[in-house]
DNA sequence: GAGTGGTCTAGACCACTGA
DNA sequence: CAGTGGTCTAGACCACTCG
């Protein structure tokens, strides 16, 4: 490690450099290094990246420390480890798990892929609300996309995002609508935002005529409204997507701990 | 470690012992046996359990063997680590921060307290949907509790619960009332029921006669329907909990990994 | 068999708490 | 100050994958 210490690797920051210097811990430090690495591009999503004796030699620590740094950045599912073949940076092009941050279940049957139809994208200036959200300056230049999802002919989800212009150059319907695999693939390898957490709020809400239309429904059925905020490394939020979901024959699914 | 070697603690479990035997750690066991322990309430709610050097030296196994298996049970929710001090049993009783599996956040403003209003705790049969998600034979003895939750006067949850009578004997909407702090708080010191984790299925719903007079809205507002399955140790059920939620100054928030 | 991640140990030292 | 959890190391060996 050479971003702190001087001489031996255990001569690690201690209390006595600064007034109160927040002591991290060198595994820390080693996540936040590898962080970076991910955020620059230098390993790719799908790769493997190096084997954790070289890490530690390159890091000039023990391979428990880097181990450490490993299972927090698999933790926050950033990395994916293979017992006996590596640890790779963890990709949305392979997700063979439906579209990751959907948490929609059938009622009763077998999960069943999901058919998309997109009705428009749009390229328009932020909203006052979508801007706060996005953390942009009102009127900045923002995409719309607008689409919904169905299950088994029925349609389920409508959904209406919002992404940063800047950051999203050159998508249009026909990119969406060509790419196969789910949406954040596009992202991650056309565009190379990659989505790493989000956060939800849930509220029930009656349907308007538009989305009642859309979904086939009756004006003033219930609808579950969930707005996401996604974010990218550096928890900056690049993802604003206002979903409804008809929740007749499906259900919102979360576990507690 | 007494349970599967012989000799030295080393000398664990191999593949050679059995056909395929699914190799399990000695953390792994450890944390069953920690475990056990809790559930047997040999190390009790808000206690210290002892160091880990001496449940190393109990164990027969290193400091940094006990310290993945107590890792485990932190993360799991059951212990509680505190630097300097010791490792404590999680309670619900001393919970600071709200009802545990409680999402519900105002939509602007601070978190503030709930009041509680109960409306019935009976004693009956359970119907056979409620049977089947506490795995009880359908007749069988179950409590059922209504109340509302209102935060600043405006009531906001109405929660219709379900309980197994064989567990909670002597239940009554008295012991209900006078208890202060949360519900799984008077479960935990009370019956000895300890709610680990649970799995909760939402949808959105319009608000029936009943229900709107209850939470002061219209027939047909949209509600948020919670229904949440708690489980205890063994991941055996112990409570459904179908609960309402008036989404018009509240949401249900949400973060995705 | 070579290379990878996964487990386990023994020992040193650090950070935090409370008497 | 003693006792606790937290970090870090060095080295051994095991389990898994793949050529």
């Amino acid at each position: 490690m050479s971003t702190l210490n001087s001489a031996s690797p255990a001569a690690v920051m201690t209390s006595a450099d600064v007034a109160t210097p927040a002591f991290s811990p060198l595994y820390q430090q080693i996540k936040t290094l590898m962080t970076m690495r991910l955020q620059a591009g230098e390993w790719r999503p799908g790769e493997a990246i190096p084997s954790e004796l070289g890490l530690a030699a390159r890091f000039k620590v023990s391979q428990g420390t880097v181990r450490k740094a490993v299972d927090a950045l698999a933790a926050d599912n950033l990395l994916v480890r293979r017992q006996g073949k590596g640890t790779f940076v963890s990709t949305h092009a392979e997700q063979t798990v439906q579209y990751r941050f959907l948490r929609l279940m059938p009622n009763d049957g077998p999960v069943v892929g999901a058919q998309r139809r997109f009705i428009d994208c749009r390229r328009l200036r932020a909203p006052a609300d979508v801007a706060r959200s996005l953390g942009l300056k009102s009127g900045d230049a923002v995409i719309n996309v607008r689409r919904v999802l169905s299950f088994e002919s029925a349609p389920t989800v409508l959904d209406d995002i919002w992404l940063p212009g800047a950051l999203f150059k050159g998508l249009t319907a026909e990119r969406l609508a060509d790419y196969k695999g789910p949406m954040y693939g596009l992202f991650e390898s056309e565009f190379g935002v990659r989505m790493i957490r989000a956060e939800e709020q849930i509220r029930a809400v009656s349907a308007d005529s538009l989305s009642a239309n859309l979904l086939g429904l009756g004006v003033g059925a219930p609808l579950l409204s969930v707005e996401r905020l996604s974010m990218t490394y550096g928890d900056k939020a690049v993802e604003l997507r206002r979903g409804l979901y008809s929740t007749a024959s499906h259900y919102y699914r979360n576990e507690l701990n």
